[in-house]
This record gives C-alpha cells, sequence and structure tokens, in this order.
DNA sequence: GAATAATCTTTCCACTGTCTAGTTCATCTA
DNA sequence: TAGATGAACTAGACAGTGGAAAGATTATTC
C-alpha cells in the first residue's frame, strides 16, 4: 500500500514528466498525466508547481542546470584549448540528446521567468558563452561589445539547436552527397568563432 | 441573417485565428476560439483544415510567403547592393512585426510539413538566404560550401529572431549604457556576411 | 429537375486545467 | 507525551478543449 506522503513527491513529478516528454512529445505532457505517470491524484501536482506553468518552469530550470553542467563537462574533457567551441559542442550534444526538453526549454509562452531557479540557471548555461578572457574589466566600459559578441554567439546556437532538432536541416544535408552528417554540424558550430568582432566598433 | 454557407470560410477563419494569435497569444488560438472569432459553429473549421494542426500549418504557410514577399520588397527598396543583408534585415523586421505567427511558423509539434503549400512556402522564404551567385553551377558540384553557408545563416537569423521575440536579448541590451537596441540589432544582423567559408574547406 | 457533393450545425465523448473542500500525516510546541 | 498546527495529498466538480458522428442546408452537375 502506497503511503499517504509521497516523501518526494517533487523530484519524482519532475522525472515523470520528464519521461512523457521523451515517449509521447510535448503535446502529450499534461498535468493530469504526470500525476498518473507518478502514481499519484491528479491534483497533487498543484501543491508543488501550482501551474502546469509552474512545472514545466522547474523543468526548464533543470533544463538549463543540465545543459551547463554537461557543456563544461565536455570543454574540460576536450583536448582543444578553444573552450568557447567546445562549450558550443556541448550545448549542442546536449540538445540533440534531449530535443523534447530543450524546446521546452524555450517554450516562452509556458515559463515564469519569475521563477529565480529557471532565471539564475539560465543566466549559467549562457554564461559560458562569454569566455573568461573577455570578462568586463573593473574601471573599464563594461564590455559592449562582448555582450554583443555573447548574443550574436547565442543567437547561432539556439538556431541551430532549433534547426537541427527539428530537422529542418536535414533537407540540406541530403543535399550534399556522402557528407558525413556530425563532421558537417562539426563545421557549423566552428564558424561560431567567425561571428564576434563586427567591422565597424 | 446569416447564410448557411460563408462563401469564404477559409480566409476568414486564417484571419481569426491570426486575430487571436496577436490579441490573446498562441495558447488561447484554439479551433472554438477561431469558430467563434468567425462566428460559425466550432467543428466548422475541421471541413477546411480538418485539424488543429491543419489550421495551424495553412497558418504558418501563409506566414512564410508574407515573410517572403515582405523580405524581398524590402531588400529591392533597400539603398545597398548587399542584397543578403537587406533580406536578413527584412526577416528580422517581419519576425518582430509578427511575434507570434514567426513563433507559430516554429512549432513543429504542430505543424504538418507533408501538406505541399507549407514545405513550399517555408522553402521559398529560405532562398533568399542563398544569394544568386552562390548558387550551384550546372555541372559543377552542387555547391556544397554554399548549402552550409545557406545553413549557417538560417541558423543565425532564426536564433536571433527568436531571442529578440522572446525579450531574451534585452537584458543584454540593458547592459550597455545608452545603446540604441535598433542599431544594435542592425549590428548583429550584419555580422551574417562573417558566417560564410569556414576556416578549412 | 433530380442526384450528388460540398458546406455547415447539433450532439456527444473523453480529456484537460484549475477551483473548493475534505482527509491523512508529520512536526513543533507546551 | 498530548494536542495543535500546517503541510501533503485526495475527491469531486466545472467550464473549456479537440475530435467523431450524424444530420441539415445549399451549390453544382448531369
Amino acid at each position: 500500500m502506497a503511503p499517504y506522503h509521497h516523501g518526494s513527491l517533487r523530484e519524482a513529478l519532475l522525472s515523470a514528466a520528464e519521461k512523457i516528454l521523451q515517449r509521447e512529445g510535448i503535446n502529450a505532457l499534461t498535468l493530469r498525466a504526470t500525476a498518473r505517470e507518478a502514481g499519484v491524484s491528479h491534483t497533487a501536482p498543484a501543491h508543488h508547481f501550482k501551474d502546469l506553468t509552474g512545472l514545466v518552469s522547474a523543468l526548464a530550470a533543470s533544463g538549463f542546470a543540465r545543459l551547463h553542467d554537461f557543456a563544461r563537462a565536455e570543454a574540460s574533457a576536450a583536448e582543444t584549448k578553444d573552450q568557447l567551441v567546445a562549450h558550443a559542442r556541448g550545448y549542442i550534444a546536449f540538445a540533440r540528446a534531449h530535443p523534447g526538453l530543450y524546446k521546452l526549454m524555450f517554450r516562452s509562452e509556458r515559463l515564469d521567468w519569475d521563477q529565480p531557479d529557471l532565471a539564475s540557471a539560465a543566466e549559467d548555461a549562457y554564461s559560458l558563452l562569454t569566455p573568461a578572457s573577455e570578462a568586463p574589466l573593473a574601471h573599464d566600459r563594461p564590455g559592449q561589445r562582448s555582450i554583443a559578441d555573447t548574443m550574436a554567439r547565442w543567437s547561432y546556437l539556439h538556431g541551430l539547436a532549433m534547426l537541427l532538432i527539428d530537422g529542418r536541416l536535414s533537407a540540406g544535408m541530403s543535399m550534399i552527397p556522402g557528407a558525413d552528417e556530425d563532421l558537417l554540424i562539426a563545421d557549423l558550430i566552428a564558424r561560431l568563432e567567425r561571428l564576434h568582432r563586427p567591422s565597424h566598433p
């Protein structure tokens, strides 16, 4: 007999939600389905997440945190000295490994950015796109150019991740006879370095 | 008294759907709401679009077609000789002017890419990112590099559009004191040109 | 002028998010 | 240790949803 109090229902609901996301897609991710998957009444999630927005936001926060950790780990394991590209590789690899989760992390109309966990996790993740060498100096102007550089890199990586996940680039890939998909993606990622420092500062 | 046959219900439903999208956001865009807005029974849309997916796909097709026309018109009106950047400006301007519609156009789990209208409209729109000078020659290999270039540009523009629409870049913008937002965006768009031709072919 | 087909309505079902009220349990205070 | 307080969870209800089925109305075609 299941005890009345679950004990760690919050975590159980999060992993149930992610399981549904993988198995049946984002349209099947509902509060009730999550509760069913966790073997709990259909209103139980409300106490931990309030809303469907709350559940999705918490899941997104977990996603950003894991993205951050994964990209860091991949970069530190990489042989290359170029940490920026290493982080980018990790970023794209994460998105490809968890497509449903990644897309959920950009479902703006179902995310509550006032939730501190989510905001800080996302900020951490994207701090990897500003290399330490470009960090703003103390008395200097706060690195306007590096901020714009970070925006450009983020845009490129995010767009690439989205189009890859949705298979929108595979049509173009099939047009290149005998091309190695992973190699092409690596080439696209490498172009990230060309985005910084515009012609007219 | 309204006649039993509407006459041009398909178009009426599409514009009703877009009105809802602008007014109440994508979560409020339902089959029933669209039918209500058009003053018709809630199952009437099914005959023209079959599904919610069908309605969304038709709306997305219209969006891609208009994006294509808009970008072309903007580019032909532009003074610059650089058509690529001119198209890119039009692309971003369209996305910012119709944020709900643009996001809907990338709602992959609600789009039916087997619908020919949608597929061809999207293809037309993205053909603008492959300048005529880079078009594949007849007897040559079909421009592997230009295909990858197009992918890179598309990724960058799509990511930029998404992050702009969702306001994810405004935090960074506010960190640059006294920066003109439009000027910064123009600078980001101009970087598109730096993406082509990777270091090692 | 009938037959046929397209268009639209009515009715129905299972499902959803969220509200309200109640039940069970753990923990903290006296 | 007893009792109160509040957190965690359940049960039931409501309006809204997508979609299927079957019927009504009008255009079109032969």
